[in-house]
Parts: structure tokens; C-alpha cells; sequence
DNA sequence: TAGATTGTTAATCGATTAACAATC
DNA sequence: TAGATTGTTAATCGATTAACAATC
């Protein structure tokens, strides 16, 4: 029962960006929107977008186009930002404390309920009126507090095992920053950012940037 | 002259992750891996990782597999990791200093030359031995000093106006936190974390988890 | 109504996988 | 040599684009 339509990666990785621009539309004070104008914002062609957008319903007017309060909500619905998350940080090195701020300072439903380390010395500290846990607490914590979401922000050695706590405890996703594939179950949702992946994907386009491009200069 | 082979994304992600599997096997003392291995490791098809390697060249060895240490190597100097990159960090808040950090304890040949802030009060103070800079000296300094890359990490209405001056400066490329699409001229490499747009897409994974696998529990 | 633009099907393109000959 | 595994071509699959009928 409840046939999977089965969201492509591709089209999930879009729809973020359909969101920004949407918002930045509403800003604006655009109210509609034509896929045609959407292609030449973003850059996806408007066949793309008319195709994503009927991935999930008909949001749109013939003849007309989208409203853009009315699109902007229903993506934010697809997205699963209609709701709040329940949210803890393991790992407060410099780039916990700066997703921690990032994620306090946009909140959007995205709450960090607590915040998690091994290292005596900030165990006990308070960020952002949220405490420093010892991680040993972690498994319990997320349990009786229902976190839906747990951060990763330790070193690759630790995050398979914070991983499999958060897991244990229950959440349903994790938002990975150490730069390692963890392996979870099916039924909970992984995103890792590899920092370092991206940088030498950065390198390798440096170096592969056409040079013709560079003739001018 | 000069063939363009055109690398396609897919190919350019899949390599830093190559790259990592490849170093961690090293740190392992293997010496020797075949396809049918990294695949099971990595999780992409063997016929996938030798096609994605035969785009650069040949570097195993028929009845026997792939060297580690010499498939390390060439990986790397396919990403242009074989040389070292000037880069400066513009915009040193949480997350400029997050990535300075990181970028500083991780150092593989991206060293941070500069730090730049527009605001007053830590312009002059110094993270690992560099110093921040006001905005306003940013383009001569890039040039003056031959910077490669740089590092935006200021908000999404000042990053526009920031890589401008980096190109203008000379960067070959841009690694951009900032929650907006940069626009760069053909010849400049642009890399983006759009962090907010990973959680959103967490979400997304979350909200449309397959329930079957969940029944257990 | 005529013009515009969506929703949706069909065609194309590119990326992944399978298969196997080459060869170590 | 026989066995193994690459390099590479051919087949398949999926994603993107084009086209157009539906309809506002």
C-alpha cells in the first residue's frame, strides 16, 4: 500500500534552490511567476522545472503561471519545512559552534535542543543558551527529548560510533560534517557535507578551467 | 589544439571520494586493491570506477588490479592536488573561522594567505598566525600576492560585491559559503556549500523515508 | 475569443552498467 | 599456462529536453 513514486536525487538536490529563489522572489513583492522567467533566474530549463514542480502536484495556472506565496509554500511543504525539528550538536570544535550559530542565527524550524563533546573543558558551557553535554549522555538524551535530527561535527575517527548513538536514541536523520561515509540503517536519513571533497573538486576544476576562456588577459 | 575530453560533474564528485578511500587503504598498509574491491568499499559498480579512472588514463594492471600508492598519486595530481594554493578567507565570522581552521588543521596545500572582515572591531586581531585585513584592501592584495582562491564566507548581500573583487584581483576560483548562486565570469571555478540547502534537502529525506522500513519498531 | 503558459507525453541525450576481448 | 582483472565497446537505463494538447 502507497505506491513510491521515488523522488530522483536529482530533482530532491533541486529543490532547495527552487525554494531560494521563490523566497527571493517574495521579498521582491513578485507575486507570479512563469517557468520561463524561473529558467532564466536559475538556470534549470523550464521544461526542468515544469517537470519537477509536476512531480508533486499541478501548483501552477495555464495560460497564467504560479503564484509565487502559493508555489513557495507548497515547496516548503514538500521539503518538510512546515514543521519544527528537534535538533542536537555533537562535536563542539570551531565548526559545531559555527553550525550551531548558522543554524541559530537562520532558524527556520531547525532548534538545537543540546549540544554535545568529550572535552572536559567546554563540557558544562553554555552557547546560545543551550548547555554542553557530556557525549555519554548522548544516546539518552535523544530518547527522552524525541530529537528528531543529530548534527555530526566530531573527527572522522568518533562519527560512525556518534552515528550509531544518535541512532539508537532515534533520530531520523543525520547532517554529517566528518569527512567519512557513516553507515546507517534504512529508515534514517543521511547528508554529509564533505568540506574537503568540495575544495578538491574545486582544485580539479582550477585546473581543468578551459583555457581558451583565459586568452583574454 | 588541445581536445577537450569535457569531464563531466558526476565524474569531478565522485573523484575527491576516490581520493579518500584511496588514502585511508594507504594509512591501512594496503598495497594492492582491484575494482571489484574499491566497489564494495565505495559502493559504486566496478565497471563505474574503471570507466571513471580510464577517462584519465591507465592505471592498472590487467589479471592483477590497481597499485594503491601510485593510484593515490595520480588521483591526486588529477584534482591538482600535487601543487599548493595561496587562498584568503573573506569574512571571518563563525564560519570564516570554522573554515580558516579547518582549512589550517587540515592543510593539504591550501594555505590561508589573508583574512579580510569589514568589521572594525576584529579587523587587526590575528587566527593562526595571519592577520585580518579591512575589505577594502582585498582586490590589491589578491593580486599583489597572486592568490589563487578565495574563501567567501560573508553574508549573501556582500558576497556578489566580494567576488567581484577577487576576480578582479585574478582568484582561478571561489569557494563560496554564501547562500546565493555567484555569478563568475568563464575562466574563474566556482564551488559552492550551499549548507542551507543540504538541511533542506535532509529534510526532504526525512519527511519521505520509505515507512515500510520502518515497521520494525 | 486569442494569447499565453501549464501539464504531460514523446524524443533525445548522457550516464551507468554489462559484457568481453586484451593481457598481465 | 590458467586465472584474474583491466581497458573498452556495446547495451541499458534514467534524466533532460522538446513538443504540443489542454485550458485558463
Amino acid at each position: 500500500m502507497g505506491n513510491k513514486p521515488k523522488v530522483s536525487n536529482a530533482i530532491i538536490r533541486r529543490l532547495p534552490r527552487y525554494r531560494r529563489y521563490l523566497g527571493y522572489l517574495q521579498t521582491k513583492g513578485v507575486k507570479k511567476v512563469s517557468s520561463n522567467e524561473l529558467s532564466e533566474m536559475i538556470g534549470y530549463t523550464a521544461s526542468q522545472i515544469r517537470q519537477d514542480l509536476n512531480t508533486f502536484g499541478e501548483f501552477g495556472q495555464q495560460g497564467y503561471g504560479y503564484e509565487v506565496d502559493k508555489l513557495y509554500k507548497e515547496i516548503n511543504r514538500i521539503l518538510g519545512l512546515d514543521r519544527e525539528y528537534r535538533t542536537v550538536v555533537v562535536g563542539v570544535g570551531n565548526l559545531g559552534q559555527a553550525i550551531t550559530n548558522y543554524t541559530y542565527y537562520y532558524k527556520i524550524g531547525f532548534n538545537i535542543m543540546g549540544l554535545f563533546d568529550v572535552n572536559p573543558k567546554i563540557i558544562g558551557n553554555w552557547i546560545n543558551d543551550v548547555e554542553v553535554m557530556d557525549c555519554s549522555r548522548l544516546e539518552e538524551y535523544v530518547r527522552k527529548e524525541g530529537i528528531d535530527i543529530g548534527i555530526i561535527c566530531v573527527n572522522r575517527e568518533n562519527a560512525q560510533e556518534v552515528a550509531d548513538s544518535l541512532i539508537e536514541g532515534g533520530v531520523k536523520g543525520i547532517w554529517n560534517f566528518a569527512p567519512i561515509d557513516l553507515v546507517v540503517p534504512e529508515g534514517v536519513a543521511i547528508e554529509s557535507v564533505h568540506l574537503s571533497d568540495s575544495l578538491h573538486a574545486l582544485s580539479f576544476m582550477i585546473k581543468n578551467m578551459d583555457p581558451e576562456s583565459d586568452r583574454n588577459r
